[in-house]
DNA sequence: ATTATAATAGTAATAGTTCCTATTACTGAT
DNA sequence: ATCAGTAATAGGAACTATTACTATTATAAT
C-alpha cells in the first residue's frame, strides 16, 4: 500500500504560483510563472500537479463557457464573473448557502454534490476600451 | 448589403434534431442524428449550424466542466444539473429572477450580461450503477 | 432561367489537455 | 549515509473538440 504523496519543489512552486497570480490563472499562465523559478519544469508536470492539487482541495477549477480551465485558490464559498470579451475572471460575493429555497427539493432524482453560480458580463478594462473606440 | 440568411434542409434538420433528442445534446449527438437523415451532412455544418442557431436565439449553448459544448432548445428561464460521472445535463426549476437580492449590487465594475445557476451532482442512473456494483 | 453569393462537404489545422516512457529524485528503511 | 522502491519529472506524441480553409453546390431574388 503506497499512497506516498512526495512533496516535490514543483509542486510547491505550481501551487505558490496560483496563490501569487491570484486572479484565476490558467494552465498556461501557471506554466509561464513556474518556468521563471523553475526554467525546466513541462507543461505536463504543471497539469498533472493542478489536478493533484485539486484533488487535494488546495485549488479548485473554474470551467467557464472559454476552453481553458482556470484554476482558483481562495477556498472560501464564493461566485464568479467572467469577461465574455478578455475571459477574465473575478470573484464576487454570492453564497449560495444564504439563499432562500436554494438549492431546490427538486432535483430530478439527482444527488446534489455543488453548486456553481456563474456571472457573464464586460469587465471594466473591455468596456473602457469600447468607450475609447466610440470616440476614434 | 447582403445579410441574406438562407434556409437550408441542413439548418432546417440540425435544429429540429437539437428540438428531439431534447436532453442538451452535445455536437456530435446533433451530428449522428442529422445524418440518420441527410447521411453527406458534415461535423463542420452541423458545428457552424449550431452557431448560427445560437446567434438567432434559437439555441443556447451550455457550457458544463465537461469539455464539450451541450445545446439547448429551451428559451424558458431555468437551469441546468449535470452528472459529475456520466455528464448528462438536465433542467432544473430555478429562476434567478425571482431570487431576492440577486443578482447582487457589487460587480466589481462589470456589466452584468448574463447569470448562469449550474449544479453539479449524481443522476439517478449512475448512482443505481454504484448501489449495484456495492452488492457484488 | 439567370445570377450572386450563402452555405455546404470534406479535409486540414488549431488549441487545450492528456498520455506515454525513459529518467530523476523523494522517502522510508537499513 | 546508503540503498531500494517508486512517485514524479521532462519532453514529446497523441487525443479531442472545435474552427478554418477551399472548391463546389444550391438557395433566393431578379
Amino acid at each position: 500500500m503506497s499512497e506516498v504523496r512526495r512533496n516535490t519543489r514543483q509542486r510547491q512552486v505550481i501551487l505558490r504560483a496560483v496563490r501569487e497570480l491570484g486572479c484565476h490563472p490558467t494552465a498556461e499562465q501557471v506554466y509561464d510563472r513556474v518556468r521563471s523559478e523553475l526554467p525546466r519544469t513541462s507543461l505536463s508536470t504543471v497539469y498533472r500537479n493542478l489536478g493533484v492539487l485539486a484533488d487535494q482541495g488546495l485549488l479548485s477549477t473554474v470551467a467557464g463557457a472559454g476552453k481553458e480551465v482556470h484554476y482558483d485558490h481562495n477556498r472560501e464559498e464564493h461566485c464568479h464573473i467572467r469577461c465574455s470579451l478578455c475571459g477574465r475572471i473575478c470573484d464576487v460575493d454570492i453564497f449560495p448557502s444564504d439563499m432562500e429555497g436554494f438549492p431546490p427539493e427538486d432535483l430530478s432524482g439527482f444527488i446534489l454534490q455543488e453548486v456553481s453560480i456563474n456571472l457573464v458580463g464586460i469587465c471594466p478594462a473591455c468596456s473602457g476600451k469600447m468607450e475609447k473606440e466610440k470616440t476614434v
